[in-house]
DNA sequence: GAGCACTGC
């Protein structure tokens, strides 16, 4: 047989997608002008209405290929698979590799970007393969794990693959390891796919990866299954030297998509125009409306309401619901129940509602084709800050977006923006090795020996951001001056915290104050937001926060909330402590991930031979002091004129208005973030002695032997 | 005096 390199080959029984293109056509300024059709496969004709779970099974567009399938991952160590949304590639892929024997007596490990896919991944294969979840089938995620010695297919976070890197570096349990959704090409995926190449090199004493000359020293081969959406397949296969690229169909209803004829720069105005337009001209159906932040979601919400209250009496009511990461839980559960009697719902989302979160119901989009990027700019040593500024989203992007309207039937999509502004997006986002920071990444791979120089990524993130990333690993004590990995870095590496909240917790031994440091840190790096922040509760959250307010700042403010809140615990019990979190307008969840981590952040300090619950009272000099181990590389120092210079770096900033300091002229402050919207402000600041500052650099340094 | 997309250990 000839061989065939970097071809694709057609598993499903349709074309490839490069064949397919996206056909559009313009929309006159709003009135509709013409429609075409998202030339789609399978015309959904949805699930049948009873069938056996083995039936549901064969019934999926990848099921047709199985075989040819399971031939090319047989003779291949490394395969790219492309499939669509509702391909059943993440649930059957594992099952097919399973049942076949490929993986032998080793583990299946299939990675996911988040939690919540890995957990409910698990649970419905398990159902197919008719087990409980934790036996055959289960999950590994962080807070939560369900796996025994019998379980073969793996469901695991990627950064849950990491950490089981750092102790077992060649992932020697696993036979097969399947990297899903693999486009979203997200930093933890690309460390991953760095370190599986190389895994595989070792495990399968690669002689070039020439079919059928495998030697016989492969004791325990590594396969590697790469999945991804369709743009980036073959920048994988390149990757892992010319992968074969398989196919397969998604299913999904068709979508018609319009296009503007001219570029809309109002966009929030040019989303209420069309809103409306649906509303008035177009059969029922709920609306979803991408927006890329808050603010905006803020003011559309209000001229909905405004405007429909001018509608005619007879006409249909609008129903608004707001959608975004920061709304308090309660307010973003309503989006899932239906809209009153004879009402049409409207969803304002930021890109949540993108991969998030699947809306039900949807059957019209309208994307503004704007999104926030956080974005990492790096200057010289460690004075690099985040920037959080409104742009143009990718087409994979905008394809996803679409999606969102065929999820139940046939829907429709409308970009206010035009064919060509579509074209000319970059098709998919860059990656994030090239735009974070990468210190507790670069952590990692010195505890796996890792070359920085030698090692091989997909994309590899320039000196300048790698330089950056050392110079504050040094600074912190957890490489030395030749680069190597010191024992306090090691150890840092071991609790999963980024470094400078890592190295404030160690410090907090020396300074006999670890109960308080691990309370502060624990809450810094929960994932939601402590306050709750919208607009109309403004002015009543920064009320309720002076309450808890410490003279020294954000951080111990923290510390006295999470002490209330335990007490609140203590004496009132869950559903106190619930109404508490409400009237104080605190969010429960951001305390709630706290506690979690807490409980984590104990059990790795026992293994690390730390106290943790040694305390030092009321003192507050013993805590800033740890803290500013961790955050040396981000203090300033006040000038006469009220702003801030930072110690290290160029920029001058200015204290946040949600902080506790703002307006408190203190000599000297440490921060957790800079953020450059419309101006580079410090987040979570507090004040500390000027004398404080000039002993840590060297002393960070000296101890870190 | 002004405002914050989304994840992960």
């Amino acid at each position: 047989m000839k061989k065939r390199r970097h071809s694709w080959v057609d598993v499903g029984d349709d074309e490839p997608p490069r064949k397919r293109k996206y056909k559009s056509s313009r929309l006159d300024s709003h009135p509709i002008k013409k429609k075409v059709k998202r030339p789609d496969s399978a015309e959904g004709s949805g699930k049948p209405k009873t069938s056996s779970i083995q039936e549901q099974r064969n019934q999926l567009p990848i099921a047709h290929g199985k075989d040819a399938l399971v031939r090319e991952l047989q003779e291949n160590d490394v395969t790219v698979l492309v499939g669509e949304t509702g391909s059943g590639k993440t649930t059957q892929v594992p099952q097919y590799i399973l049942e076949s024997g490929i993986s032998g007596r080793g583990m299946i490990a299939v990675t996911q970007p988040r939690k919540v896919a890995a957990t409910s991944l698990a649970t419905r294969v398990a159902q197919e393969q008719n087990v409980s979840v934790g036996g055959l089938v289960g999950y590994s995620v962080r807070f939560d794990e369900a796996s025994s010695q019998n379980t073969r297919i793996k469901y695991v976070t990627d950064g849950m693959l990491i950490r089981e890197l750092l102790s077992d570096p060649l992932l020697s349990r696993y036979s097969v390891v399947v990297i899903d959704e693999a486009h979203e090409r997200t930093l933890r995926t690309d460390l991953l796919l760095a370190n599986l190449k190389t895994i595989q090199k070792t495990r399968n004493s690669y002689t070039g990866g020439k079919k059928g000359k495998e030697p016989a020293s492969k004791q325990n081969p590594l396969k590697i299954v790469v999945m991804s959406a369709t743009l980036d397949a073959d920048k994988f296969s390149r990757f892992f030297g010319n992968a074969k690229i398989l196919y397969v169909q998604g299913r999904q209803h068709p979508v018609t998509v319009y296009h503007t004829a001219n570029s809309q720069p109002d966009y929030v105005d040019a989303a209420l125009r069309t809103f409306f337009q649906i509303h008035t001209d177009q059969p029922p159906g709920d609306v979803l409306i991408f927006l890329p932040g808050q603010e905006d979601i803020e003011n559309l919400d209000k001229s909905i309401k405004l405007y429909a209250d001018r509608l005619p009496k007879d006409a249909p009511g609008v129903a608004v619901y707001p959608m975004y990461a920061a709304l308090p839980a309660h307010k973003q559960a309503a989006i899932f129940s239906s809209a009153p009697q004879g009402m049409r719902k409207c969803i304002l989302a930021t890109n949540i509602a993108e991969t998030s979160i699947t809306i039900p119901g949807i059957k019209y989009v309208i994307d503004t084709g704007k999104c926030k990027e956080k974005r990492y700019i790096s200057r010289d040593t460690g004075s690099g800050f985040d920037t959080l500024l409104t742009k143009d989203i990718t087409q994979s992007s905008a394809m996803q977006r679409t999606g969102r309207a065929g999820r139940e039937g046939p829907g429709f999509c409308f970009r206010l923006y035009t064919e060509e502004a579509f074209s000319a997006m970059p098709l998919s986002a860059e990656p994030e090795i090239l735009r974070c920071t990468l210190t507790s990444s670069i952590l990692q791979l010195k505890c796996l020996n890792q070359d920085l120089e030698t090692l091989d990524f997909m994309d590899k993130p320039d000196t300048e951001s790698v330089g950056s990333a050392l110079a504050t690993l040094y600074l912190l004590g957890a490489i030395d001056d030749t680069k190597a990995l010191t024992k306090l870095g090691r150890d840092m590496a071991f609790l999963p915290l980024e470094p400078p909240l890592a190295r404030a917790l160690m410090a907090s031994v020396e300074f006999a104050c670890t109960l308080e440091v691990l309370n502060i840190v624990s809450v810094l790096s929960a994932s939601s937001k402590l306050f709750i922040d919208t607009t109309e509760s403004r002015e009543t959250a920064a009320e309720a926060r002076r309450k808890f307010r410490h003279p020294s700042g954000d951080h111990l403010t923290v510390l006295n909330i999470v002490k209330s809140y335990e007490e609140m615990h203590k004496s009132q019990g869950k559903s106190g402590r619930k109404e508490w979190c409400k009237k104080q307008l605190l969010n429960e969840r951001c305390l709630l991930e706290a506690v979690d981590i807490k409980k984590q952040l104990s059990t790795s300090c026992e293994r690390l031979g730390i106290d943790w619950k040694v305390s030092c009272g009321e003192a507050e000099y013993p805590i800033l002091k740890s803290l500013l181990r961790g955050l040396v590389h981000q203090a300033a120092f006040l000038q006469p004129d009220g702003s801030y210079k930072q110690i290290m770096g160029p920029s001058t900033v200015k204290i946040h208005p949600g902080s506790s300091l703002c307006d408190k002229k203190v000599p000297a402050i440490i921060y957790d973030e800079l953020v450059y919207t419309t101006h580079i402000y410090a987040r979570g600041v507090s004040s500390v002695p000027r004398s404080f500052i000039a002993e840590v650099s060297v002393l960070n340094r000296r101890r870190s032997g």
